[in-house]
DNA sequence: CGGTAAATCACCCGAAAGTATGAGTTGCAG
DNA sequence: CTGCAACTCATACTTTCGGGTGATTTACCG
């Protein structure tokens, strides 16, 4: 859980600067005009949309949102991926294509680059035998790896 | 929509709630000590969390819609292409489209041009409104035009 | 401690897909 | 006959996909 730390690491110095910040912030314009709770006002609207940030980030990996959804429908158990050589984040990006999703988008929702998703796909044409993608989301449906 | 302004009623009542405990906690604390950066970080602090915890609940009520049932049974009857304007032969492209075909494999099994195939499949997408043909049969297996 | 698989990202390049516009042909209803 | 919708095709252009290659960082297994 090396990467786990890391993470925790880079918020909480982000978090530091953006203290430092804020102290400029502060006595640049804020003390000037002595408003206190304006300026807590502040920090805490800042802060609130900060913590939204690193929540859905944080939580992305854990909550799978749409993993979770689809598993209703068909569960992506590890024999189900396994007898394809699926792995677990190949099977999200493959749902997301499903959905019709461009590389794009699929990089913005699982918080990773679009040529990370480019290489997750070519492994998942690979692993189905597909060219296109929709020849593989076609074909994920038959072998029931997709409702 | 009731649930969602319920939703902010309670998120908003709450974070209200808080600002008032953290006037006392001012108050009764803080500013004895005449400790502002201590109370701006405890501040921030407090709030990344309830970001955090605010962010973790709105992604876990966005991440329901985004279920999509797929309705099988399916019949192409004329009534449910007109009612999005697809003409029949539109309707055999978006067939073939979903089945993984590239366009030019379509235009093959239509004794057509690849452009035509093109010209289909752009009005398609206009008609779907859908700006992929990935999402456009998505779109259309929702919808009941395709199995 | 090595070896390995997974996940991440980068760069290049050609092919496919999609947009925009225009236009010719047919068949059919008014 | 005229207008319209469907179908066809083309040209030019932009964007997205997909293949190929290589690299790094973790996590895990024996």
């Amino acid at each position: 859980m090396k990467k786990y730390w890391l993470n925790v690491l880079w918020y909480g110095g982000s978090l530091g600067l953006l203290l430092v910040a804020l102290q400029v912030f502060k006595y640049k314009w804020v003390l000037l005009k002595n408003d206190l709770e304006g300026y807590v006002g502040a920090v805490a609207l800042m802060f609130t949309v900060i913590g939204i940030w690193v929540g859905s980030r944080l939580l992305a990996g854990k909550t799978q949102p749409v993993a979770a959804i689809v598993t209703r429908h068909s569960p992506p158990d590890k024999a189900l991926l396994a007898k394809h050589g699926l792995t677990p984040r190949e099977y999200e990006v493959l749902q997301l294509m499903a959905l019709g999703h461009s590389n794009q988008e699929i990089a913005g929702q699982l918080y990773v680059s679009l040529n990370t998703v480019k290489t997750h796909i070519s492994s998942i044409l690979s692993k189905l035998d597909a060219e296109r993608r929709t020849q593989a989301v076609q074909k994920a449906k038959v072998l029931g790896l997709l409702p």
